[in-house]
DNA sequence: GTATGCAATATTGTGGTCAATAAAACGAGA
DNA sequence: TCTCGTTTTATTGACCACAATATTGCATAC
């Protein structure tokens, strides 16, 4: 008999049934990006196993799919290093990433319609509710989400997958970052600046100043990554 | 007596000692980029693991590193699809790769002396002999290779990882694509105009110079991953 | 002939076990 | 008290077995 073909790809995520090894992937991701994980200590598998309530098998499936992403080194024998903080890898990912949101900004320019961009700003200006009283955590968030949809605008896929790496790498960056901005008026600003300069489809003018917006000086990286060592090292004492 | 402190992180990458998920991490990675897994369908973890001579535990640890890389996808309990082929996710890696290069050539340009930039020029040139006589393989090998060079210029570790990750990606695609290629004259003089722009700081100049050349059409990708498929089944016919 | 439900088969998911390796603790000698 | 080498302990590496799930094959009904 001639060879039956094999099992096609399934239709594309319907609903997705989230299996243990992406469960607790998602959770662990969490935790690294948070710097719940001792950063430069091997993090013992048994343990956070246990935690989980999983065996190691499927830890490790979930460690080793965080290693290419960058949130853990791997050393044989030595098991996985949750990734530590510091200034220069901080400051190439600022960089890729405006360049990055640059391009997303000019590929929105010309492939989103009006209605769109109007989403966007929509949203935006929902945010100015109370704007000035969240915290910096929430911030952060909705700040990400804004210009997590602007890269949407960009319909290319690839890029949004990227930018959304790097964004949960910096989150904890940007969140000690936003706390120390005195006046919030300015990102609020900016955003719509942004928004404008979609509106009028001027890629030039709108790439610059998100390129602008979204620059950091070594300064604040330097000063941020001290920040965030200080307190993971605090929150250790403090339990 | 006070708590002990927990190992910390080995110095790093001395020698790389090279673990089985590692090996054959590398060697899975290889089959994907050269489309020798069959696309599109469930791969067969045993098979695979017999044929690499490992159980199927590292196997998945391997498998699981692929599938944030965008190498494979995976679907709870249908298992691990090597990724497909489609003309979409071609021309964004192309426009996510353009933009990153640029960046690259402007670090370059502020970051890179000369003796380094030297090194670059000579490379290049060296890869003149037998220039016109090389295979598209190594062609592209080679082509790859002097971009990631100048991506080390820009002494951004992030930014050369992923570009890393992107040539991989769509090495496939390159060889195709150089392969059509009637004269390489100009993909070879390109790459001098290059490293002269880079020799005169000439970061506008340059990335406009460098952007072009990275450009992929639109018509060019459909008909590369269209030769591309049509290549893939029939080696599968024939092999 | 097509469809539907059930049985058989194949494949993936995960826990357990033990070997290999590294880290820690210990002890002898200077 | 420090250093070096040895023993002990802890942790990771990987194979296997079996459970959970999906896929295929088959038979019966319409």
């Amino acid at each position: 008999m001639a060879p039956k073909a094999k099992a096609e790809r399934p239709q594309r995520k319907g609903r997705k049934p989230l299996s243990t090894v992406e469960r607790i992937y998602g959770a662990i991701r969490e935790m690294t990006i948070n710097y719940e994980l001792k950063p430069n200590a091997s993090l013992n598998e048994s343990e956070l196993a246990a935690r989980l309530d999983v065996s190691r098998t499927p830890l490790r499936e979930a460690l080793s799919r965080l290693v290419t992403e960058g949130m853990l080194e791997f050393y044989p024998n030595r098991g996985f290093f949750p990734r530590t903080l510091d200034d220069r890898e901080v400051l190439d990912l600022y960089e890729v990433r405006a360049v990055l949101e640059g391009l997303a900004f000019e590929l929105a320019c010309v492939r989103a319609d009006n209605a769109a961009i109007g989403g966007l700003r929509r949203y935006w200006e929902s945010c100015r509710t109370n704007y000035d009283s969240l915290s910096a955590q929430k911030l952060a968030l909705r700040d990400e989400e804004f210009h997590v949809r602007l890269a949407k605008l960009s319909e290319n896929t690839q890029l949004l997958k990227m930018l959304e790496s790097i964004n949960a790498r910096i989150r904890f960056i940007r969140v000690i970052n936003l706390e120390s901005l005195g006046k919030r008026d300015p990102l609020y600003d900016e955003h719509l600046d942004i928004v404008a300069a979609l509106e009028k489809r001027d890629r030039k003018g709108g790439r610059r100043t998100l390129e602008q917006h979204m620059r950091l000086s070594v300064a604040d990286a330097i000063a941020a990554t001290k920040e965030g060592l200080a307190r993971i090292h605090l929150r250790r004492r403090t339990g």
